[in-house]
DNA sequence: CATGAATGAGCGTTCATTCAT
DNA sequence: TATGAATGAACGCTCATTCAT
């Protein structure tokens, strides 16, 4: 007996988040991902139950990826405004490096059919206790959680979804804005 | 000749946007749109060229609807913190109000098949007029449009969608950053 | 109270031969007959009972104008070789300068739910009774009317239909090849 | 896997061909032969891509057919006046038995849709291989094949189309004319 | 495990026709 | 008479899923 082909599963995956980002989410099918993945459809249900418990779990694992990029553009010796800095700009730069794994993500938590969206929070804890150590050390404000995460996380998401205009100034003064708000 | 009837072409984009709502836009059909409008697939072909052009039109239709209600809870007396604290709640309380628009406004505006979506942020010129006038007699500070917009709309958009947690709490503090990110 | 108005009807039936051309039998619709036509799908109704009835209508119309354009090129003093070369020629450049007529005659010859094909051959009565005149003064060969009607038309309108290659040697040998078979 | 079925194949192939002569071209659709060949419609599409070309494969398929028919009624001995009787007689005898597929044939040869109609021709060459034998030793007129095919085909389709009057005397008429016409 | 075949249900759309004006 | 609105039914086709190998 064989075993799961975890190359083949891997494939599956990035056929998915390829796929949303070029038709969205209203144009997937489990026959064009196939396709785009070069198995057969049957195979699919190999290794996900249904289409939709698939788009679940495929979402549930790269809802945390940005967090993941981020931690590890981050070391310990930063001060709080690198810090601001370096997610503001790590986020944006994951969403120009990933593009379809932030479509993917983008279109998939606004999908009410993939209810499980706490997700999106649930893996962020990392780099909580990280801005929980500054808040310790009084050099970032102690706000709560969910509103810094409002404020790093929302505004560049929208600057890295609208493709017109100037980036680079956006980005510069978006990060100026946070570090007043956030610092001490 | 029986002429076009204008409630029943409401009762359609009036389905269409509450069946966003319940079922998300990878759910929602035609005939769905049509049997909650209580008329027949057919007759949605009479007012729109496809599903597409449709759901672009509904979708041009109440992109702005929020700025529209947003626009009304302003008045002039106001001064600029006032005005911050009537944008995030208003804009928050919209979308408590009108959630099926809201999330059919939410999902639209990712999905990369209605691509008009710059229409976002033309309607909110009439707001960011009376915010220049702000800036200008130096009671806002002067950020950029894009940047004022991100902080503005999407972390309370954000706080929109999360419904989980305390929801009063934390848009209180999302008004008190705001005031101290943005007034002099 | 207004009267059918004939020049709208003769649109409805020019649309509806124009149309089988472009598209085919099986290509036509009453909407795009309507649009064609330039008037409303309704008043396709006002003149024909279904669209059925329509097309056969049309087809009954239509039917004999071949053999009516070959009745304007015979006359009299003809002798039955130019009498045999006026009929083929004619029958061909009718094909030419009436594209649409003939292509809608032939496909709706074919057609079984128009099954009063039989209108085909009620209409050549006067053409035969030419023939029964050269066949009664002996310089036409005896042959029944069925086998005539078969040689003379049904090579020539195959000619007709393939674009192919050379014409107008092809009808000049045809010609040939009737002289021989039925003059004495 | 399961592998494709030649037997499902040719139920569809049967059915297609068969409702045709039922409906006419006008009035077979994917579902109608889907049922009249005990299969599901999606079935269809795993044997063809599309409904016009599944009618265009099978049309490549049967139109050479009833020359085939002819081929396997003619043998070497024969001389140029049996061989002219054996093919009238034998196309003819062909649309009896394969009432079908001489309908189909004629439907679609008719049909713009299905331009490749030149096939109609092609494969009729072997005949004309043989046809070119009897001319070069004398025994069959020098005409062109194009002028031979006209008046050795088009007339005897145009009988077995008109179902009226009697076929057997008309037939034998037939073939007396062309061998006048093609016998030296 | 992996597959292409097979399918009923549903898709977006157009049909022939009727209705109300 | 003439019309655009309205429609249930059907269109060609694709869907998510299961079957047989």
């Amino acid at each position: 007996m064989r075993t799961r082909d975890p190359e083949k599963q891997q494939r599956i995956k990035d056929a998915t988040v390829r796929l949303i980002l070029r038709e969205g989410i209203d144009g997937v099918s489990v026959s064009k991902i196939a396709r785009e993945a070069g198995v057969s459809p049957a195979t699919i249900y190999v290794y996900y139950d249904s289409k939709e418990e698939m788009l679940a779990e495929v979402f549930r694992e790269y809802a945390h990826r940005p967090y993941g990029y981020l931690m590890r553009m981050l070391h310990p010796g930063m001060d709080a405004g690198e810090l601001i800095e370096a997610i503001v700009r790590g986020f944006f730069s994951f969403s120009r490096e990933h593009e379809e794994i932030f479509s993917f993500v983008e279109q998939c938590s606004r999908c009410p059919s993939l209810s499980s969206n706490a997700a999106d929070e649930d893996c962020s804890c990392d780099l909580f206790d990280l801005i929980h150590a500054y808040q310790a050390n009084g050099t970032l404000r102690p706000y709560s959680d969910r509103a810094i995460g409002a404020v790093l996380f929302a505004p560049v998401r929208l600057l890295a979804m609208d493709r017109s205009g100037p980036e680079e100034e956006s980005l510069g003064e978006l990060v100026e804005m946070l570090r007043r708000l956030l610092l001490f």
